[in-house]
DNA sequence: CGCAATTGAGTTGTGCGCAATGTACTTTGG
DNA sequence: CCAAAGTACATTGCGCACAACTCAATTGCG
């Protein structure tokens, strides 16, 4: 057989339509607030462990420098984080949360629990997608020669 | 509460990841047939079914005219695909398969399989993937009260 | 110590994704 | 029959994602 599945039956499709779907109702409420959903998703992050290195950040978000500095300059144009160069080592720059960008988060929770309770999905749902889409993920990227 | 739970916890991190490990995964193959993850998928639809319009497939795909005028310009740059103006309703333009395009089938047949082949997921999770990440994009499009 | 290799961040170029807008064509209502 | 409304596609602008590259700082090795 040298066909190919139908687009329903496209595993690759189906999580690839399902995540722009997700950044799409986001986009309902994080424009409030001036954010992105790759913005909203780099301050989650920084809410969770504040004062990290641009490439520590890019690890924990999979994201490489390429994506990551114009995001976090623009963060930074907020006045939402703030921009360090190190001192033992000037190759690093740390960033770090200012008042503003700390204030946000209960806002942000606000406006996430707004958006999920509008997804009609049970609980046990979510959590059997969570884990299965983090299998997922361990999978595809073993597999992957990471080079990086 | 006012806390946001952290990377791992959320829902919409995980589909984030999952879905550009997995363009990732295909860029390790679909490049030998010069195309990228987003023209294969608009290829699957055109193989599933050829001859339908821009919305059409656009409809399918969930994807508008923004993002699929592009690309569907350069598929034909390539020699894949041709673009008709219809007689009948000259706004509409049909997308053809060029028997370059219908040729492809099978070896993009050939480079999904060693991709799949090489993650180590059973059939079960990756048919319970599909079919939450199916519940999960009806669900939170349902509540995005779209407009087209 | 001195210089090559490595590392961390930034820049550039290409393509995707989407909102907003533009344009040509078709349908509808008077 | 003609003007207004609606439809189908294209264009523009902005941000994300990633590869490839540059540059400066640091590390390591002779």
């Amino acid at each position: 057989m040298t066909k190919i599945a139908g687009l329903d039956d496209q595993l690759c499709f189906a999580l690839h339509a399902a995540s722009r779907t997700m950044t799409n109702a986001y986009r309902a409420g994080l424009p409030e607030i001036g954010l992105t959903y790759p913005q909203f998703i780099t301050l989650v992050a920084l809410w969770e462990q504040d004062g990290t290195t641009v490439s520590e950040l890019g690890a924990r978000l999979h994201l490489d420098s390429g994506t990551l500095s114009p995001l976090l300059k623009r963060l930074a144009g907020m006045g939402l984080i703030e921009r360090r160069r190190e001192a033992a080592d000037e190759r690093r720059v740390s960033i770090h949360l200012t008042p503003e960008g700390r204030a946000l988060e209960s806002r942000a929770a606000a406006i996430q629990r707004d958006i999920f309770q509008g997804i009609d999905i049970t609980d046990s749902e979510a959590e059997a997608l969570l884990s299965l889409a983090h299998r997922f993920t361990a999978a595809a990227e073993s597999t992957t020669q990471t080079s990086r």
